[in-house]
DNA sequence: TGGACAGAATAAACTGTTTTGCTGCAGCCG
DNA sequence: CGGCTGCAGCAAAACAGTTTATTCTGTCCA
């Protein structure tokens, strides 16, 4: 037991070191480096002689030791949220996409929950000299997590969320959000209900704000009402969809006849529960989302579709093109959405 | 501030060494790595005031340094051919929750696609020594991939699927799917179809085939015939569910009043299409699947529930044990599995 | 025939930690 | 007062690479 311990924590034999490819290829580690990573001042012949004997033995670079040396460790960090919704593990599959082409690693920092909800802290700790630049995934930030950020001195982005002084990639939100309320009002529903994302609960988040502000700003345009017993809030989640409909419905009072959700998840949630009322979609009620969620196209959701994994491979690109010199390549950028009209909507009954 | 500047030119990286807090306390660098990792050797005064430096200065370890020096990285590899779908990117959520409450890190390794479609290979190069110890999940490995991995002589765990001696945690894929369709052979139905999973293109990835079996032998006691023109192939995926319908339903000859399918997805697909077609369901056909994804719940639908994170989160348990010395940690458990009846299953028309 | 020059290869320094002997030093007992 | 114990703390040797400054070949040309 006691060897066995001993061995694990030196290092022991558990591994080809470039010494021992260098004792038999009879050149020096400085050769053997330079062959294997494709460096120029190796003679064609030596550098074979060395892939072949490196090959034979089994050798494998130590990811340790080459990050001591060159202060590189080859991985990137993504910090998320959650991984199993929908935005953030399409995203994180983008971000894959092009950090194994690239052979980078995949670091992932996932913090459970957000703003006041968090479960856990973002910290310098955490990431830092593990990673070589980091990507953050639409994050509710507290200001003692920025600071953290702002002090890694790592290449950084942000995808799908504003947060301050950072580049970020994601759609118009606003623009987004305007396609998809003036296609309800193009469709001549005048009573619209809002289904928004988180508010309060969130500290320098403001997609849900500017798909919020969109709302309200293209209601007031077509010179249309905005009711507050209308607006209901819900965490992007199914299950919040469902209950706000159930509230919406439960209260007394006229119904609208299309609600305008801020995510799919919750204008999915929003049709299981209106076909459990009997409340038919989108004869009775229009329903339009955000995303264009791998089941919007069976359930015929009208959305207006985003790609996650494009704007994470992007930022990903950029990430990595920056550490590779190309100063300047990490910056804003808007990425496209589109409206797709689908079955959720229709005319309201007249 | 001269110190800095001096290490800058001779190309040292940005950052506290454990040096310069040494310096700074006035000790060696050895009581100062046995202060911040709380060995013992040091008195309560020293470390006090070791800490507080450190502190001051924002010291954070280097983990390549360190990773060099103890052969342990304190980072676990999950290796997985999706992230994006329900098991998959639940069963990250699992093996973070552990991991990041034993302050390991956790690396993706996303090899997208299974089986012949495989767009990535996995080798040992990809994780050699920069992990600890790896999680498989559900994982088709081609006999290449699995040569591999038997090289790396890393803890290592299988989850959801059964691969070739090792050590695997996973529900018991006959048990499930036998409670399924018994269940519906208790309502009364004796006309069912399989959607079954993947099956020729995976190598060495039973789940399908268990389930299958376990459909073949219900059926078999309960005197029930097994038609082949009922048996429909599928990939868990919402689209082929989807598919799967409409080739059973386009086909000429008498339809089936219950449908047993390999996976929630795939129900879901089928349900939807359902619906499209004008077959309700249960009154016309019944539904069910396996797996208690986040939408069943809403959709109603009938499954036997399992869970991949808890799954995961044990697994990882198991392997962090494993790297603590308690020899024998990992080994292989069923995971619970339970039947939810919910409104997809009724008795057939009569 | 000697010197400049280029290319290939090397020795040695360097990256930042951990860990192993080893040295002081204080307290205790005989 | 000398020897024994034990604790704190230190110097130095790993760990496995990368990189710089240098040496060693030859070759070409004056």
């Amino acid at each position: 037991m006691a060897r066995i311990t001993e061995r694990a924590q030196r290092g022991g034999h558990s591994g080809v070191s470039i010494e021992d490819v260098a004792a038999a290829a009879g050149v020096s580690t400085a050769t053997v480096s330079r062959a294997v990573r494709g460096l120029p001042r190796v003679s064609p012949a030596t550098r074979e002689k060395i892939l072949d004997v490196a090959a034979a033995l089994g050798y494998v670079a130590s990811s340790s030791a080459s990050g001591l040396a060159t202060g590189r460790t080859k991985t990137m960090g993504v910090l998320a949220p959650f991984v199993s919704r929908w935005f953030f593990s399409k995203a994180i599959e983008g971000a894959d996409r092009e950090l194994h082409a690239r052979q980078y690693n995949l670091s992932l920092f996932n913090l459970g929950g957000h703003g006041s909800n968090r479960e856990r802290l973002f910290s310098k700790t955490m990431v830092y000299k593990q990673i070589d630049a980091l990507l953050v995934l639409c994050m509710a930030l507290t200001p003692d997590e920025l600071d953290h950020l702002q002090k890694i001195d790592i290449p950084l982005i942000v995808v799908g969320g504003h947060v301050e002084e950072c580049a970020y990639i994601g759609i118009d939100d606003y623009a987004a959000s305007s396609t998809a309320v003036r296609h309800l009002i193009d469709l001549g529903h005048r009573d619209i209900a809002l289904l928004h994302g988180d508010d309060e609960t969130d500290l320098n988040f403001d997609v849900p704000r500017v798909r919020i502000l969109a709302f309200k700003e293209v209601m007031a345009a077509a010179g249309l009402p905005v009711r507050p017993e209308w607006d209901e809030w819900g965490d992007f989640t199914l299950r919040s969809g469902q209950e706000a409909f159930r509230r919406l419905w439960e209260r007394p009072g006229p119904k609208p006849t299309a609600i305008f959700c801020a995510s799919d998840e919750m204008a999915m949630g929003v049709i299981f529960e209106a076909a459990r009322a009997g409340v038919r979609v989108p004869e009775d009620l229009s329903v339009v989302g955000i995303d264009d969620h791998d089941f919007a196209d069976a359930m015929g959701l009208t959305t207006v579709r985003q790609r996650p994994d494009e704007q994470a491979e992007l930022a990903t690109k950029m990430l990595l093109d920056e550490l590779n010199g190309v100063s300047g390549a990490v910056r804003s950028a808007v990425a496209p959405h589109k409206l797709i009209v689908r079955r959720t909507t229709a005319a309201p009954p007249s």
